[in-house]
DNA sequence: AGGCGTTCCTGGGGGC
DNA sequence: TGCCCCCAGGAACGCC
């Protein structure tokens, strides 16, 4: 499931091959895939076509026109790469073409992926909360918006009205970081646990980036995973011993996720 | 406000 | 080996 790092990891690959291009046509391969426009829009836009920016806004990849965005969600196996072949596989839910043949292939096998066609990021900004590696969010931010709540911390995390980035993996590996029970009520929980969270979640993120994620984002490079595959130390372990203390890592249902965690080290807040 | 169920989809795992 | 059943999971939406 690509989350923040997987989305950003995706952003720095295609950014230098598609930055200039002019979009030609969109082709919709699977109907719902262009959730808001049709190639129409697309046309009329002309002459006015070309990327001039690729960025991510939490877990959507923005391409940036003059004036409007295309804003791209992976959602739960959403692949987006730059190809020059002509022959796609079945799983390919739409076509962005430019010049010369080139295209970016969004290929997508439960077909939950959507692409967004906006005037601006008003829409998507109104929708979500602070981004965890923006300058200006600090832990003293994230502890009075976590205090100012009374709900599950896991539930809250993956929120994206709340926080923007954050998935299953990545919430739980923040969790395990900062010793807190996924089953914590947010307000419940000492600041200065919330400040370790704030850190985990840093740490966590940034070296994800760094590591190409954990899921396979893409399939022109190799198709293999993201390194940080290698450096979970919950998601994914059930039965494994904690990296801390030893004890059996556990896997249970949090907010309706499946969840990974130590019970032993990861104290519950009530 | 917050929790929960439903919907969208398909590959893959479990059971037999 | 094969078939059927069931389910994970991000986000939006409706309900209580």
């Amino acid at each position: 499931m690509p989350e923040l790092p997987e989305v950003q990891t995706v952003v720095n690959y295609i950014k230098p091959h598609v930055i200039g291009k002019r979009l030609q046509r969109i082709k919709p391969l699977w109907s719902k895939t262009l959730h808001n426009f049709s190639n129409k829009d697309i046309k009329s836009e002309e002459p006015h076509n070309h990327i001039v920016n690729v960025d991510r806004r939490a877990k959507f990849i923005i391409l940036k026109f003059k004036n409007y965005i295309l804003a791209i969600h992976l959602r739960m196996t959403g692949k987006l790469y730059f190809s020059n072949k002509q022959n796609f596989s079945k799983h390919v839910t739409a076509v962005l073409e430019f010049k010369n043949k080139e295209s970016l292939i969004f290929e997508d096998v439960r077909k939950f992926g959507r692409i967004y066609f906006y005037k601006n990021l008003n829409i998507i900004n109104s929708r979500h909360g602070p981004e965890p590696l923006a300058k200006n969010f600090s832990a003293d931010m994230l502890i009075e918006m976590i205090k100012g709540r009374k709900r599950n911390i896991k539930s809250l995390l993956l929120d994206q009205s709340f926080i923007s980035g954050l998935g299953n993996i990545y919430v739980d590996e923040s969790l395990w970081k900062s010793r807190i029970h996924s089953n914590s009520i947010s307000n419940a929980i000492p600041s200065k646990n919330i400040q370790l969270l704030y850190q985990s979640i840093q740490t966590i993120l940034t070296d994800a980036i760094d590591s190409q994620g954990t899921t396979i984002i893409n399939f022109s490079v190799n198709g293999e995973s993201g390194r940080y595959a290698n450096k979970l130390y919950v998601y994914g372990n059930e039965k494994k011993p904690c990296n801390r203390c030893n004890n059996k890592i556990k896997k249970i249902k949090v907010a309706g996720r499946g969840t990974y965690l130590c019970t032993k080290c990861q104290r519950i807040y009530k």
